[in-house]
DNA sequence: AGACCTGTGTTTTTT
DNA sequence: ACACAGGTCT
């Protein structure tokens, strides 16, 4: 391919990454400055300047994020046969099959807990799980009591011929160390693509410089660092120039997702963080309208609020619908649009809850394969009655992807429909439902929506503990910089929480926004008859 | 073994 | 509020 059409439509930062030369190279990528554009880019570049695909190793953290990448290498290059893209584990699990063959297992999450049970004498199963998980990721030391039970637990794996998902990378960092696997891959692999390098744990960092390659192109944002829980380090961005310091650095800066009024606003939280590589991110779109900072009464109230927001742009949807065409211009809302981003899981499932009430269409992301299932056999539990045909098609309305998966299949009756839907594969993203998108803080990172609701911003919320309020306040800027058009950050006065109710005080970080950039709502206490009455 | 009381924590999550 | 682990009593 010539470098013309690989540096097609690249902005001035973005080509100077793709076109690095084969040196340590650090990008900053604020959001939506294209980071996966430049990744796809680099990859053709190097293809183009004589690199062969199996010299190439690009690691994402997820398998969505490598799915995408692969689907846009696909996109752009066409299939490359040999050219690695995934996530971590599965580049420890291909070392380890060149190795081993395939006389092994992966323990699931039940089997793991089955073990644990059978080797820890008392605490929660659960915990001495993550403790392990903690001690194998270089987070945590093990006590004597955590020693024993760890010895016990890697024998009865032993005895499975079984891995847990960290022995994975452990195995991948000895068979690399071992000097007959030198060869093998030190020298076959020329080049290391990793995205999201801020997230990178001491574990995962062992793994790459066991490679020691020092043609590493690290992507990443450390903004958007926040995984720190989970060992994730932004130390390691901070402190790649100091590791190699012939790298060069390149500031992705130009964001072309979200609206001037957006980006100015996000960037003047992050600002107040101290510990952070300057940049500075501009929009290049339009102001758009100012961010909405609005002030409830209660939970209820929020509640209403987000389903009336949301009611009064669909209204319009229904009205120019039946102008086809015209839809896109005018601002045509489908219900996947909007987004109401929480900090916590128990407020996804309990505004699930309330905003169901309204006859407001919920898609709780990030729900598992087999919580959606028994979510389908409950609806038709629930619905028996009815007659096949029609629930079918109630179902289908609810999870569009099922539309596809009927297409040369038709269940005959619900038992049909369950074994099928067990036979056709677990990949949950075929199952997503129409609705407004309910998620996490955390489940937003990486993607977008037109309109995005954060709720629930108060004191004790977001910031959750006044421990690493730097890492809280990167929470933020990452939910805020998920909206396109429109903004809404929302917190009530008083609100019910662990069964007590109480007053709320608004979250420090909205003061800290720059208020050009903000129009402010107010909505009042409710009157005092209403509230005798315990209308709803 | 099963009923019942009591203490405790209670984010965020991938593979 | 609520789940869950662990202890105690029957």
């Amino acid at each position: 391919m010539n470098i013309e059409r690989i540096l097609e439509g690249l902005n001035e930062s973005q080509r100077l990454a793709v076109r690095a030369p084969d040196c340590p190279v650090l990008v900053v990528a604020g959001p939506g400055t294209g980071k996966t554009l430049t990744i796809v880019r680099r990859i053709a570049y190097l293809l183009a300047k004589g690199a062969r695909p199996e010299e190439i190793v690009a690691i994402t953290f997820t398998n969505r994020a490598a799915s995408e990448l692969k689907e846009r290498i696909r996109i752009f290059h066409g299939d490359l046969k040999g050219l690695f893209a995934g996530t971590f584990h599965l580049f420890g699990l291909r070392i380890i099959k060149d190795t081993w063959g395939d006389e092994f297992s992966i323990l699931s999450r039940e089997e793991q807990l089955e073990v644990i049970k059978g080797v820890s004498g008392s605490g929660r199963p659960s915990s001495i799980i993550e403790r392990i998980s903690r001690i194998k990721n270089l987070l945590d030391e093990p006590d004597d009591r955590i020693k024993k039970i760890m010895e016990d637990y890697q024998e009865a794996l032993q005895k499975k011929r079984a891995l847990d998902f960290d022995d994975i990378i452990i195995r991948a960092i000895d068979l690399l160390k071992d000097p007959s696997n030198q060869n093998r891959y030190r020298k076959t692999i020329k080049y290391i693509i990793v995205d999201e390098y801020q997230d990178i744990n001491p574990l995962q960092y062992r793994l790459l410089k066991a490679f020691s390659i020092e043609r590493i192109f690290a992507v990443g944002d450390p903004d958007q660092s926040i995984y720190s829980f989970r060992g994730a380090n932004v130390k390691n961005f901070l402190d790649f120039e100091k590791e190699y310091p012939q790298a060069i650095r390149i500031v992705l800066d130009k964001n072309y997702r979200s609206q001037a009024f957006i980006v100015k606003a996000s960037e003047s939280l992050i600002e107040k963080n101290k510990e952070r590589i300057p940049k500075k991110i501009v929009s290049i779109k339009k102001e758009g309208p100012p961010l909405r900072l609005v002030s409830v009464p209660d939970d209820r109230a929020e509640i209403e609020f987000i389903a009336h927001e949301i009611e009064k742009r669909l209204g319009g949807m229904s009205h120019y619908s039946l102008m086809r065409g015209l839809q896109a211009e005018r601002g045509g809302y489908s219900l996947s649009d909007f987004a109401v981003l929480l900090r916590t899981n128990n407020q996804v499932f309990a505004l699930e809850t309330e905003l169901k009430k309204t006859g407001i269409p919920c898609y709780v992301m990030g729900r598992v394969f087999s919580e959606t299932l028994k979510e389908i056999l409950s609806y038709i539990q629930e619905n028996k009655d009815k007659p096949w045909e029609l629930l079918l098609q109630e179902l289908r309305e609810r999870y569009r992807a099922l539309n596809s998966l009927f297409d040369n299949y038709m269940p005959s009756s619900s038992d049909d429909l369950i074994t099928w839907l067990k036979l056709t594969g677990p990949e949950e993203d075929r199952l997503e439902a129409e609705g407004v998108r309910l998620l996490t803080m955390h489940m937003s990172k990486g993607l977008e929506f037109r309109v995005v609701f954060i709720a629930g911003l108060e004191q004790g919320i977001i910031p959750l503990e006044a421990e690493d309020i730097e890492e809280e306040r990167r929470l933020l800027y990452v939910a805020m910089t998920r909206a396109k058009e429109e903004l809404f950050l929302i917190h009530a006065r008083k609100r019910s929480l662990y069964g007590k109710t109480g007053a709320q005080k608004a979250s420090l970080f909205l003061s800290e926004i720059n208020n050009q950039c903000i129009e402010d709502i107010f909505i009042p206490d409710r009157p005092l008859k209403e509230k005798q009455m315990g209308l709803f």
